[in-house]
DNA sequence: TCTGGGGTCCTAGGACCC
DNA sequence: TCTGGGGTCCTAGGACCC
């Protein structure tokens, strides 16, 4: 349901994990920092000044910005300070859609006659923010999630700026296509060969010649945001769709240990984190990326759900065997990853119930699986007390490839 | 600018069932 | 034996987001 009003809010810390970095060490406040190593995961807005972005390679932000520093990630503070700033915002709705670690959405429709207006409620989400957690935020409102979005984009940064209704599309139509969800690099290019770099411009493409240009899905759906037509509601509830890792080799010769070794570290990690959210699933997805960056996928959706490690590093191998069966010619590989969706839930109890002949065919439970999953389990525990590191598959072997760190994986802020 | 990691959603063809 | 249409699942690829 969409209110009438300008009642949605998105909150969107600057240059989360940077700012972050200069709250911690003072010494870096003011200056350009980038968070990261071989790709900037994060710069600070002085940074960015020289054209620092993230996603960038870490050899170009330097040549973009020679006295940029480097600093390591504080990964856990982050995490506590994101948690920190959406506990601020939950004071004033129940209603917050977390969509990153670092920004939400938020419908206040509820909250007007508690805490005032949206604007009002936005000032003090800031200053709360910047007192609390000592960092900045910017915030924008609108009638829609997709117009809030952009409002915040271009309050950036430490900004606030409210879209009222009747100045919805006033405020929409001057802005650059790129500023729209849905827009990326690929659309954007094939946009600006006809001559379209506004979302104005856009608009004025009839729904037809958008469909033909972009696909029928890509092409209606923009061309409703363009009018400001979004009926998404807030969803505070998120189900995992899927659970994968991945890791880029640099270009390595194809041979079987490295892709044993790499599938076992990919497989431990995803598998260890399915357990942890009690989680299995029946799909296995493997994707290889070749020289030149083009990559194939390989999947396959089993009878049962597996999250135990040892069975699912021998899926993953059997289909990386296949995909890399139908490229012969290749020679060098550059990433290798693995996912596993259509998850279900699984109780760690099973874990202690007596092994059911019966039910031997429906699950991949039987006493051999069962008694690789309590190793699993147990590993887990292990891990847990006393560190990743204690217990490894293959991790120290890997490390030596110069692969990113694990903490420095699954955080991705890549805030432009 | 040749580049890291974890995700979501969409499309399209083919298999299979009714 | 051949024919139609709809629905769902599986697989592969692509674009995008943070």
């Amino acid at each position: 349901m969409v209110a009438d009003g300008a009642t949605i809010l998105h909150a969107d810390l600057d240059a989360f994990y940077a700012s972050v970095e200069q709250l911690l060490d003072p010494s870096l406040r003011g200056q350009a920092i980038a968070v990261g190593g071989g790709v900037v995961l994060a710069a600070s807005y002085e940074a960015k000044r020289y054209g620092v972005r993230g996603g960038m390679a870490g050899r170009r932000a330097r040549e973009l910005c020679p006295h940029l520093r480097f600093v390591g990630g504080h990964f856990a503070e982050y995490q506590r300070l994101g948690d920190q700033v959406i506990d601020i915002m939950r004071d004033f709705t129940p209603l917050v859609e977390r969509i990153s670690i670092d920004e939400a959405f938020l419908d206040v429709a509820g909250s007007i006659h508690l805490f005032g207006s949206p604007r009002t409620m936005a000032i003090e989400i800031r200053r709360r923010t910047r007192l609390e957690a000592g960092l900045p935020v910017s915030v924008g409102i609108a009638r829609t999630k997709h117009l809030a979005k952009i409002a915040s984009q271009v309050a950036k940064p430490d900004g606030l700026i409210v879209v009222e209704p009747d100045h919805e599309l006033d405020f929409l139509h001057p802005l650059p296509v790129e500023l729209m969800w849905g827009v990326g690099p690929v659309t954007q290019a094939r946009l600006a060969e006809q001559g379209i770099t506004t979302i104005g411009e856009l608009a004025a493409i009839p729904g037809r010649s958008l469909e033909h240009l972009l696909g029928r899905g890509v092409g209606t759906k923009l061309g409703s945001l363009a009018w400001n037509q979004d009926p998404r509601a807030i969803e505070t509830t998120h189900r995992a769709g899927s659970v994968g890792a991945q890791s880029a080799l640099g270009r390595k010769e194809i041979s079987t240990e490295l892709i044993r070794m790499t599938l076992r570290h990919l497989a431990d990690r995803v598998a260890t984190r399915l357990r942890a959210k009690e989680r299995a699933g029946k799909t296995v997805t493997v994707r290889v990326r070749f020289a030149e960056m083009q990559s194939v996928t390989r999947s396959i959706t089993l009878p049962a759900a597996i999250s135990a490690t040892p069975i699912l590093a021998e899926v993953g191998y059997s289909l990386v065997t296949t995909a890399l069966r139908d490229h012969p010619q290749e020679r060098v590989i550059t990433l290798l990853a693995i996912s596993v969706s259509h998850l279900v839930f699984e109780a760690a109890l099973q874990l202690e119930l007596p092994i059911d002949i019966g039910e031997e065919k429906q699950r991949p439970g039987t006493t051999a699986g069962a008694a690789r999953w309590a190793l699993d389990r147990s590993v887990d525990g292990v891990r847990e007390r006393f560190g990743r590191k204690s217990v490894g598959y293959a991790s120290v072997a890997l490390s030596e490839t110069g692969a990113v760190p694990d903490e420095f994986r699954e955080l991705a802020e890549k805030d432009g």
